[in-house]
DNA sequence: GTTAGCATGTAAGGAGTTACATGATTTT
DNA sequence: AAAATCATGTAACTCCTTACATGCTAAC
């Protein structure tokens, strides 16, 4: 929320939408949470309730609509988040948060990440793998095709990450200096389709 | 867990590494919820505690273990609940489930499950590309990588059901009659790989 | 004029985890 | 003798959803 709060200023009801389509593939939120979450960072003084709605097309009525923008701390809380880089980071809820905004984080924390979450997976594969080889011949052939699939995706997943480390890599060496945040761009069209 | 201790009579313990090994991609549960559900299955008279336990390397100490077995009624429930094909079967959660007990479920709840999930995948895919289109050129690449994944992992597991569907159905064109439920057999090795 | 979408909120409750408590046995 | 694994259980708590309550505007 404060990610997208730190894009631009916005009300719940736009928020729970970007939200879904941001993190969609992961989580979506309803409002039983999103506004008491709203009010929390509210009262921590995190976010603070814009004046008056400046935006196009507004005030045609509607209704009181309440926007909230990012106030200093909150914004030192963002970057606080960002700047994490630990487990939190790598488990299957954290890593689609901060990869979302992978653009507002520093190179050398993006690379971290990559890696953790890589590492993670792999881990993952070795005990699947060996539960595999132990109970093999003994289970359903539809749970083996299940379990297969399920491996197949994280194989998948970490054949993703393997690119994106790689341009990431690309880039890192191209630039001589820091790159700012803001340079970031993962720059791969169609490479899959090939 | 109805569907494990069909397979086998269980303690708890064992009950639980089954689950994590079966579900793992899925879900995994804590003794914080294994040990009051199956207390309750127990009060619903769905499983039994055994009398005596006679298995191979047993009674060797350890430690007062309680084999749970299935009761008459615990058979009767389990097959009212894989006999379901609704939109609790299609979901990520309930998917998973249904899937890895599909060698005691019925040829066509079997077709009819798959058939559910791949629409609802498809649905689904329709409601993200119509994001895609309409906020495409405005967000980070980042953000835009991360859903464009998304979607690919999806279309994975679409063609991933067309493949298993296509063998059911040849199952069902082989089998005259009715094929009972413990013939099932995905049986599709080495098709990914080629 | 009624349905659909916009917009904000609350109260109750479900589902599961964490952390703890206990204790035996096997391995190092 | 310590550490790991086996084995069962409970209480408190977290997080989030569902269902409700409210009322406005746009479209059909």
């Amino acid at each position: 929320m404060l990610g997208l709060l730190h894009e631009s200023p916005m009300h719940g009801y736009e928020l729970r939408k970007r939200l879904s389509s941001v993190l969609g593939a992961f989580h979506a939120f309803s409002y039983g949470s999103l506004y008491p979450c709203l009010k929390e960072l509210l009262v921590r003084g995190l976010i603070a309730e814009e004046d008056a709605d400046h935006s196009p097309r507004a005030r045609a009525g509607r209704r009181s609509r309440i926007v909230y923008r990012l106030t200093a701390e909150g914004k030192d809380r963002l970057h606080e988040l960002l700047g994490e880089a630990g487990p939190n980071s790598w488990d299957d809820d954290g890593f689609g948060v901060h990869f979302a905004f992978f653009g507002q984080t520093r190179a050398d924390i993006r690379l971290r990440i990559l890696e953790g979450r890589r590492s993670r997976l792999e881990e993952r594969m070795d005990t699947v793998r060996a539960a595999f080889a132990r109970t093999r011949e003994r289970v359903d052939s539809y749970t083996l095709e299940l379990q297969r699939h399920g491996l197949e995706s994280v194989e998948r997943e970490v054949r993703w990450l393997n690119e994106l480390i790689a341009s990431e890599r690309e880039r890192d060496a191209g630039a001589v200096g820091q790159s700012r945040p803001d340079e970031a761009d993962p720059g791969r069209r169609g490479t899959y389709n090939a």
